[in-house]
DNA sequence: GTAAAACAAACCGACGGTCGGTTTTTCAAC
DNA sequence: GTTGAAAAACCGACCGTCGGTTTGTTTTAC
């Protein structure tokens, strides 16, 4: 790595060029995206691109801690908050993350079929492990305060949050794995609503949590991702979860 | 893909060759192993290769259909017997697809640690969605078979059986995790004993299911794989999820 | 015998990365 | 302010390897 002399346009070029690698990423994925295609966008010499970044898997590094970086810079003001209730940060954790703040529909589901796509999934993995090592202990604690606070009861607040961080994640596979294959809309409508509720539900029963207390996806944020509303009962025979084939050779 | 004369043959140069790749993904990872690898190990040109797999990619395809395969027929016979019970049937399920019935440790670990390793992301992520698909009915109909014999209690019989399948992924990526980072022992053993423990819990919970029920990891698998034994209780005070670094730049 | 299957290997473009060289910037000496 | 040299910034030809194609040869089946 060189001597850097101007910090600052140094720093400045290498987001440039991280820009670039992100939304080339976004659109073809990391393996697929070549050095080349960033040297086209941004009409520079591959001399300049090796001088600023050592390798490519070191370029997915560097995005990586710059994601983790913007989600964090959301994510501490909430959880770090002393004057907040546990519950209303868990709360705030998930829709925050969930939907990062206000985002367009069509960028946001452009971004859940990317993210949880086969292109990216050394991203998506990286990624992943990074937020469960810094969100982990964090959700620890909130758990603790939360059974201080008597709203939570669980004999395991050191561990759940870790399962609490691969719920979350669990959902978002799913919900990923559908916009990868889109259904007809009222099979998508119905199974999304009540795949929901059941997190939510789920999510209730291992925090120990009063029924109702925990909604991971605002119905509002439901309606502007799918298009559906959120206030139908669970329903006891729905579509029964048939995943196009129910059964086969395998 | 051409057509075949001599079947049986066929199939038994499509499987050496897939046994090849497999155990040099095992070691190398998916994207990191060339065909060259391949004609090297098998001595065979790639004119034979190409005349077996049209690409690199659907070796791939290949690959995760035949590790389907193999669990499938381990799981279906368990799943599917109508005189099981829906707690055994869970207990089972967990049993065979968590040990694999009878491994050797050293080959154990050193799966995990190259399962959950980012040279594998891309077929990991595969071969789980693929799983999820095929094990979200069956699980959801044990669950529902459960509900019936009294033993569990849910509103989201049909949804329980994908978080059911999350939970035991994350799991399976936490103790993933802890393979490829490995810390010292009695860290290590605390760790993971609560864990286990703490998701044994969860999973009742969120199956309804009696408390004590549901073990997924039985005491002997702990003790076969990572050489501690689980009979400590969960402690309340025990080393706080520390994950190294609990605070940093991030 | 002949057509297709099974194989062999030379060959191709694209890839990530290197390297010697050129231009630009920085900063101290005057 | 000018100058000069060292370092940073940048350029692009080049390299080895990759996945994949093509052309050609041998083997097998009927």
């Amino acid at each position: 790595m060189p001597r850097v002399v101007n910090e600052e346009e140094n720093a400045l070029k290498r987001a440039e060029i991280l820009d670039a690698a992100q939304s080339l990423i976004y659109v073809k994925g990391y393996e697929q995206m070549s050095i080349q295609d960033i040297l086209d966008e941004l009409q520079i010499s591959k001399g300049a691109f090796y001088h600023y970044y050592d390798s490519k898997p070191s370029l997915l590094e560097a995005l990586i801690d710059r994601m983790l970086e913007q989600v964090m810079r959301l994510v501490l003001p909430i959880i770090q908050d002393p004057h907040e209730p546990a519950l209303s940060k868990i709360q705030k954790f998930f829709t925050s993350v969930g939907t990062w703040k206000t985002a367009r529909k069509d960028f946001l589901m452009g971004f859940v079929r990317s993210w949880y796509s086969d292109k990216n999934a050394l991203l998506r993995q990286k990624m992943t492990a990074r937020m469960l090592h810094v969100s982990g202990p964090w959700l620890a604690a909130i758990v603790r305060q939360g059974i201080d606070e008597g709203v939570f009861d669980t004999p395991y607040p050191d561990q759940i949050g870790a399962v609490t961080f691969g719920m979350v994640q669990s959902l978002g596979e799913l919900i990923g794995d559908w916009a990868l294959a889109p259904q007809p809309a009222p099979v998508q409508a119905k199974r999304i609503v009540d795949t929901i509720a059941a997190y939510n539900h789920v999510l209730e029963r291992l925090l120990g949590a009063p029924s109702g207390s925990i909604v991971m996806m605002q119905p509002d944020v439901i309606e502007a991702w799918f298009g559906i509303s959120a206030k139908d009962p669970p329903g006891e025979s729905n579509v029964a979860e048939s995943t196009g084939e129910s059964q086969r050779g395998v």
